[in-house]
This record gives structure tokens, C-alpha cells and sequence, in this order.
RNA sequence: GCCCGAGUAGCUCAGUCGGCAGAGCGACGCACUCGUAAUGCGUAGGUCACCAGUUCGAUUCUGGUCUCGGGCUCCA
């Protein structure tokens, strides 16, 4: 080391690492420094750095003192760097295809990234585009062009972006307002951008970074020309990203669509082509696969195929028919909550779909939601609407009469239908659905049992999803709005027992801020699915804005009036919607307590039908769905139609089962079927299987229920 | 509502560079009577989403409409 000598001795730096240790590097080291110096198989991994919790290239100088840590490929914020960069590279790969595209932002988002442009003349991408745009992609990633840092000046970032009308909307925002909001790379100091030199494959280029930022702000040879006429693409942008292209590589593009500009209906509407980025082929094909998994789970494909419901267009968007088997599958959700709710200490009412529009106007969702709720009849010189929510009838009800202490908590219940105009490009199957149930309950309650009211009502809530197979959760505080009616005071009260009763619950929790309905902060709670993907179902919402609407109150012991409090809660949320989740949860696969058709059973051959409605029989009389499959096709035929339409139990009866009074045991989900069981066996053991607590365990159903 | 894509038999799809449309599965019928994921043969079934236009002729080309799907916006 011959240039070791005292000065550069002097010129050391230190960088505290996430483990607490810390390191010496020479003045100047960068992040692939250090990377390098921890170890060969995190320089690969590496694709940024995070410097005192901001993060930054490889390329950046570290500073003496930092706490560093290296973000590598396979960690959720190294993916969303790989992601980010490959949405520049989308980027580079229309402007060459499309000279003169505008392009607008192009975020990682989750599994992938997207990116938003406007065509030339107006154009539009067409699904062979994408295989061009990919295949330039390619080219571009072949190249392995550094990603290079530059500073510059505001006035320098207009110039720059001349012709980016887009980007310049952006910097201007930043100039105009002044305060940091670097998402997009400016920031009010001025704004950063990277830089692709465009070049041969192969080419060897410096990847130092440019600090440019006081002078005239170019790269040598790369005058600061309009960003789009310049042969290197250059995009606005906060950071940090790979070191070069040939990081790159493990993409595809998904998807086609539009979007607003600036996510509004008002604005020009971009053109946006979604993709999906890994570190690693496998990690792609994984992805890929998970994707398919979704689709084959898509409760509208499975209701087709099981025969569960349908939408017919006769009828119009967003409104379901049940079929028998699905008809079947709900009515078995709904009288179990229906009973556990009973033991709970609810009560249950009914109320009409449609009512004056003083009712609304009483409680304020006309004012607020008209837009959303179908228009009205007119009768008789009032007009009635369908209504969009229960709530304001379940109040009726107790005002109905006067009310003593003694009476409450009263906790009411309905499974009430509601219609809510959704525009047509919302619907989606029976997750939105323009009519749908809410399992619905109110509860009205006297001030010192709000706490406790709501404590008890989260675990009842947690208690009966997990019934259901769902057993991840997820849980989320939505506090008041801009838009909002009633006192702070009122608001702080109640997002306060809320929050409480979640700590009580102990489910990890987290906070959106202004998240809240118009007239209540809420609890919303969100699960996760066999494959992990997230829903939210129940909801609970404090209200302190209907009681003094419709001027409720109750008698207390003090022999005075006072106002009760009002908690709109409904844990399946919409019926249909949850009916939805489960089948794709289950895969269609329901557990045996749902299963429409539990048990079939199937004589070999004619001459066993006799003891296979015997068996039938048996299992009808311990209260088992049962249906006999009769000989008229071969056997392996029937036992995989049985298969094909997941009927937990398939049972084969023949010679040997008739002596022995025993039958053939093919379980959904289990390899080889079982030969030899009794029938008082069975019984018991699908008794067992058939209560709901059975399914607790997160046990769905088989990941791969298809064609073997 | 906006952008993109798709509508052919009950389902999944092929096809027609413009000349009265096909497969597999399913349904139905007959035969087969079988021990765990497809028995054989046969039959029926389509206004090629709908309406205009171009053409000797349109399922095919053009325009419009409707429905569905993917996004955007929205979701009390």
C-alpha cells in the first residue's frame, strides 16, 4: 500500500452498522465500499445504502459518523429500489419507441411498479406494445447503463425538463409551495435526477456521481439540453437507484391502463403500463405463479364452476343471484351468526328497503351521499329512497318508546339489504356490488359502558372471523376526516375508546390519519386470506353525530335524560363481500361446517345402491348433507367429478362394505383413500370435523384443489 | 363516468386474408355394472352480443350500442 501514508491516515471516516459495530473506511468511501468491505456476497446483493435513516446510491460518499446499513435485493425496500429503477428503464424504453412521449411518475408500488405517459397525438398502447416496450427494455438492461445522480438548481430543472410538461408541473409545485415534497426528486433547494448515458453494450463509462448543483449543471458532453431531445434519458427523480441497468433484468410487464394525471378525474388522463420486478428469475416466476393462484381463486370463475351465483346482466351490474349451492353456503353463515350473535345478547329486528327521504335528511347521508344513493320514487307527494344504510331505522326503533338504563346496552341486529349507486367501473363480482346485506348491528349505550361496550365487542368480532378460517389480522384506526361534523372534544373521545379497546384486544394496530366516516372515527379490520392477500371486513364506528340528530336519550338511574352513545358495527361487513373472501380463501374448498354438499357416497356398482341409500340415511340422520351418486358411470369417473366439485367426503361402497357394514373413506385433500370404516366411525368422526370451532387452526383448504 | 381489452354451443376455446361455423368438456339417449381423478357409441344444441353501413354476399371490414373483464376515480 504505497499511498498509506500518515495524511491519508488522517482521512478515515466512521460508520456505525445496524448491528451496533462500527467500521474505518477512507475518506470518500461509498456505499459499494462498504458493501465490499463486509463481504463479497453482500457487494452483490447490495442495491443502496441507508445513511442516517435516508437512503442513498451505492455510488454516495458516506459521511464520517453515520449510522449505515446496506439494502440489499431480497429486503421490501431493496425490492422497491430494483423496482423503481425498472420503471426508469420502462421509461427509456418508450421514449425511444415513442420520440416526444411525455412521461409523468413512475413509483414502485406493491410486487411492482408502474409508470405514466402521454403519447404522442394523443396514442394509445396496444397489448403488442408491451412485448416491444419489453423487448427495449431488454436492450437497455443489456447495455448496463449507470444510473448517475445530478443535482440541479430550479430554474436548471425547468430547463432540463422543457419539454416535460409533467415533470415540470412537479418542480413547479415544489417552487411554488417551498416545502419538501421530494417524491418525485424535488425538493425546494432545487432537484435531483438520474441519468442514463445511452451507449453500446459493453462500454465502459465512469459511474462516479455529479454534483452539479452550483455550476451549469452538465455532465461533460451532456449539455443541458431538454431532457427528451437528448440521446441519454434523463428523469426527475429523489432515489436512489442500482447502480446500472444490468442490475436489472427479472421484470415483465403485467398490464395497460389509465390513469389520471395526479390520480384526477379533471386532469389529462396518462396512459400506464404496470409491471412486476424480482431480484432473481425464481423470485419472478414465484410471483407469477402466486398471480395465477389469485386468478384460479377468483370467486366469480369458482361460483360459475360450483354452481354457487351468478350476475345476470337481465338484472343489471352489480346485483347477484344464489344459486341453491351458494344459497345453501350463506344461509349456513348467516344462522351461525345469526345464533352466536343471539348468545351475545343481540336482538334482532327487521326494517323495510326503502324509506322518506326525511329519514336521510335526519341523519345527514343525504347531504353527504346522495351521489351514492340510488335516486328516489315519488309517492304520494314525498319520495322515497332505497336505502343505503340501516342505521337510521335501528334508531326508530329505539326511540320508539322511552328508554331506562336498565335496557341498555341495547344491541340490535338485521341482516338488512342495501343499495348504494356505485359508478360501473367499480363493480367487482360480490366484493362491490351495487346490493348487498349488512350483517348490521347498533348498539346504543350509556357513556360509562362505551369502553367496555367496545372491548368486548372487538374479541366477539376476532372471535367469529376466526371461526370462519381467518385468523390474521390486522387492524386499523380511522380518525377524523377533514370533512366531519360534531365537536373535537366528541372526536377525541371516541377515537380514544376505540384505541383502547384495540390495545385491550391485543392485535397489532395501526393509524390512518383522517380515515374516518363523516360522523364517526372507526376500527376497520383487516384479514389475511390462505394466500395472504389482504381484506377488510368488519368495521366499528363510534357515533356521536345520530344520537344528537335524532335527539335519543334514556332515563338514567339519577331520574334524569341523557344521551346514549351509538356504535355502528358490522363484522362481516356485506354478506356477499364476505361470501366472496371465503371462496377465494378456501379456494372453493369449503370446510365441512359450509360445505353444501358434504358427504356423497357411491355404490360400485348397481347392486350396492341399496346399501348406499342406507348409508345415506345414516349420515342424513346425524344431520349431514348427503347426496348418492349412482352407478351409472365407472367409478374413477364419479370419484373425480366428486373431486372436481370438492366435496369433503366421497364415500365408495361395495361388496366388502356391505358384508362388513363398513365404507371406503376419500377425503378431499388426502392421497389414497381409506378402506374398512365403520360406520359409527365415520359418524363420529365427521361430527367432530362439523362444528365450526373445528377450523381454527388457519387450516384452509387444499392449496391445489384442481386436476391432479 | 374515463382508458384499454374481450364477446363464436351450457362451459373453455379454435376458425373464417368476406362465400350459409368447428373441437373438447357438459347435457340428453342407448349400451356397459365397474373398489377410488375421464367406459363406448350416438343425438341435440349457435341470429358468431345487438343495430346500422360498405359489399353480389358480413360472424369476418367500418361506425355506433350493450355486456363482461383489467385499471383510474370513488367506496357512508
Amino acid at each position: 500500500m504505497p499511498d498509506h501514508d500518515t495524511a491519508d491516515q488522517a482521512r478515515t471516516i466512521t460508520v456505525t452498522l445496524p448491528d451496533g459495530s462500527s467500521r474505518q473506511l477512507g475518506a470518500g468511501a461509498t456505499g459499494t465500499d462498504l458493501a465490499a468491505e463486509i463481504g463479497p456476497g453482500l457487494a452483490r446483493a447490495a442495491v443502496a445504502v441507508v445513511v442516517d435513516g435516508a437512503e442513498r446510491d451505492l455510488s454516495s460518499s458516506l459521511p464520517d459518523g453515520a449510522t449505515v446499513s446496506v439494502l440489499t435485493v431480497a429486503s421490501p425496500e431493496g425490492r422497491a429500489v430494483l423496482r423503481h429503477s425498472t420503471a426508469h428503464v420502462m421509461a427509456q424504453a418508450v421514449t425511444r419507441l415513442w420520440p416526444g412521449a411525455r412521461y409523468a411518475i413512475g413509483p414502485a408500488i406493491e410486487d411492482g411498479f408502474y409508470y405514466d405517459f402521454e403519447l404522442p397525438g394523443g396514442a394509445h398502447f396496444s397489448d403488442e406494445d408491451i412485448e416491444r416496450i419489453e423487448a427495449v427494455m431488454r436492450e437497455i438492461v443489456a447495455e448496463d447503463q449507470p444510473f448517475v445522480r445530478e443535482e440541479h438548481s430550479l430554474s436548471e430543472g425547468l430547463q432540463l425538463f422543457s419539454e416535460q410538461p409533467y415533470k415540470r408541473e412537479i418542480i413547479e409545485g415544489v417552487a411554488a409551495v417551498g416545502h419538501e415534497a421530494s417524491a418525485e426528486g424535488a425538493a425546494s433547494g432545487g432537484v435531483s435526477t438520474y441519468r442514463n448515458p445511452a451507449r453500446a453494450a459493453g462500454a465502459q463509462l465512469p459511474a462516479s456521481p455529479v454534483q452539479a448543483g452550483t455550476g451549469t449543471g452538465a455532465l461533460p458532453g451532456s449539455p443541458l439540453s431538454p431532457a427528451s431531445t437528448a440521446r441519454d434519458f434523463v428523469d426527475l427523480c429523489r432515489g436512489p437507484h442500482v447502480p446500472s441497468t444490468g442490475r436489472l433484468g427479472h421484470f415483465k410487464l403485467t398490464k395497460l391502463a389509465a390513469a389520471y394525471w395526479r390520480g384526477d378525474e379533471h386532469r389529462p388522463q396518462l396512459q400506464r403500463v404496470y409491471g412486476t420486478a424480482w431480484e432473481s428469475r425464481a423470485a419472478l416466476e414465484e410471483h407469477l405463479a402466486r398471480v395465477a393462484e389469485a386468478e384460479r381463486r377468483d370467486h366469480r370463475r369458482l361460483g360459475a364452476e360450483l354452481d354457487l351465483f351468478h350476475f345476470p346482466p337481465e338484472i343489471g351490474g352489480g346485483l347477484v343471484v344464489f344459486h341453491p349451492k351458494g344459497g345453501l353456503v350463506r344461509r349456513l353463515m348467516e344462522d351461525y351468526a345469526r345464533s352466536e350473535h343471539e348468545r351475545a345478547g343481540y336482538e334482532f329486528v327487521y326494517t323495510p328497503h326503502i324509506t322518506k327521504s326525511t329519514l336521510f335528511e335526519t341523519s345527514g347521508h343525504l347531504g353527504w351521499y346522495a351521489d351514492g344513493m340510488y335516486p328516489p320514487m315519488e309517492m304520494e307527494g314525498a319520495s322515497y329512497y332505497p336505502k343505503p344504510m340501516n342505521c337510521p331505522m335501528h334508531i326508530l326503533i329505539y326511540t320508539s318508546r322511552q328508554r331506562s338504563y336498565r335496557e341498555l346496552p341495547l344491541r340490535l341486529f338485521e341482516f338488512g339489504t342495501v343499495y348504494r349507486f356505485e359508478r360501473s367501473g367499480v363493480l367487482n363480482g360480490l366484493l362491490r356490488a351495487r346490493g348487498f346485506t349488512q350483517d348490521d348491528s347498533h348498539i346504543f349505550c350509556a357513556s360509562e359502558q362505551l369502553e367496555g361496550e367496545l372491548s368486548s365487542l372487538l374479541a366477539f368480532v376476532l372471535k367469529l372471523l376466526r371461526r370462519f378460517g381467518l385468523t390474521e389480522f390486522e387492524v386499523e384506526l380511522s380518525t377524523r376526516p377533514e370533512k366531519y361534523i360534531g365537536t373535537l372534544e366528541e372526536w377525541e373521545r371516541a377515537t380514544e375508546a376505540l384505541r383502547a379497546a384495540m390495545e385491550s384486544a391485543g392485535v397489532p394496530y395501526s393509524v390512518s390519519e383522517g380515515g374516518g366516516a363523516f360522523y364517526a372515527p372507526k376500527i376497520d379490520v383487516h384479514v389475511r386470506d390462505a394466500i395472504g392477500r389482504r381484506w377488510q371486513v368488519s368495521t366499528i364506528q363510534v357515533d356521536l353525530q345520530m344520537p344528537q340528530r335524532f335527539d335519543m336519550e334514556y332515563v338514567g338511574a339519577d331520574n334524569a335524560r341523557h344521551r346514549p352513545y351509538m356504535v355502528h358495527r358490522a363484522l362481516f361487513g356485506s354478506v356477499e363481500r364476505f361470501f366472496g373472501i371465503l371462496v377465494e380463501h378456501y379456494a372453493g374448498a369449503f370446510p365441512l361446517w359450509l360445505a353444501p354438499v358434504q358427504v356423497q357416497v357411491l355404490p360400485v356398482r348397481d347392486d350396492h345402491a341399496q346399501y348406499a341409500a342406507s348409508v345415506a340415511d345414516r349420515l342424513r340422520d346425524a344431520g349431514f348433507r348427503v347426496a348418492v351418486v349412482p352407478a351409472d358411470e365407472p367409478l374413477g369417473a364419479r370419484v373425480r367429478r366428486g373431486k372436481l366439485e370438492k366435496v369433503p367426503y366421497v364415500l365408495v361402497v361395495g361388496d366388502d362394505d356391505v358384508t362388513a357394514g363398513t365404507v371406503g373413506v376419500n377425503s378431499r385433500g388426502s392421497e389414497r383413500p381409506e378402506r374398512g370404516v365403520s360406520l359409527a366411525e365415520l359418524v363420529t368422526r365427521l361430527s367432530a370435523e362439523a362444528q365450526p370451532e373445528h377450523d381454527q387452526a388457519g387450516r384452509s383448504g387444499p392449496a391445489c384443489a384442481g386436476t391432479p
